[in-house]
DNA sequence: ATTTATACTTACCAAAAAGAGAGCATGGGC
DNA sequence: GCCCATGCTCTCTTTTTGGTAAGTATAAAT
């Protein structure tokens, strides 16, 4: 019996399914990445973009990334891609229902980064200093 | 002016602070972690653990990355190490009020992924069957 | 004296990710 | 006839990441 078993029973955990924790484990491995998430928080607040909005918007990324990024969102259903057959081309990106989701849920964690930068900014200096002072004296 | 500034001026949204912004995406960035998420979580579960057992619970994790990622999450104030000076070595993590904090924001996200992978999956499905198609008819 | 246990750290190497930059297709404007 | 704009794709190169394996410290057990 593994660690994980044996504390579920004892503490009467109800298990769960191995595939389907491994299946979550990488939809949240795809999705929680920096990238992605950016573009889901552009798309929520601007509902429609072309590729060369997003570029704009998405300040740093790199063509190769964002084409990349925008497929990998594609094809997990949470953008749609439209393509006008114009010259010179013209395709337009927007969440899907299930994107849409996502960016509700990831909300949350914007407004926690939000309201606490300021006690991470304090941790990572505070820990520079413990560090530095370990340094001098341990 | 930019893409953005035009925007924000014509749809009456408060202009943000760019270094403020470009501090919570880096925060972002750094917590929106596959490991970073799945430790939090563990440690949401187990309240304490030591080293070794993250290890087991982390399925897949190497130490290296392990200790890489518990490291970050201190520096960033998520968890606290407490060092017992036995012998073999003890080391205990637990989530900060901070990380406590982190780990109920990404609670909607987990329920996401729960609720949607199987949309997800049919996404990915059909997907590949359009990509199939349009390589043999266009 | 040797083994064991734990929580690392370090060095090395392979693989993957990501940036840079060129190329492509093409209708309209000059 | 040539250039421009757009949204890519492709190749080449560099950077980053991450795994593996070995080393460290030390008290207790054998």
């Amino acid at each position: 019996m593994t660690d994980d078993a044996l504390r579920r029973e004892l503490l009467d955990i109800p298990p769960t399914d191995p595939a389907v924790d491994r299946l979550v484990e990488e939809i949240i491995g795809r999705v929680a990445d920096k990238w992605t998430m950016l573009l889901i928080e552009i798309l929520t607040e601007r509902g429609c973009c072309r590729f060369g909005e997003l570029s704009r918007a998405c300040e740093g990324i790199s063509q190769k990334m964002l084409t990349q990024t925008l497929r990998a969102m594609e094809r997990d259903g949470l953008v749609t891609r439209t393509v006008y057959p114009v010259v010179p081309p013209k395709v337009e990106y927007r969440l899907t229902d299930l994107g849409l989701g996502l960016s509700k849920a990831f909300c949350g964690v914007w407004i926690w980064a939000e309201e606490n930068f300021r006690r991470i900014e304090q941790a990572r200096s505070d820990y520079a200093e413990r560090k530095a002072a370990e340094g001098g004296a341990g």
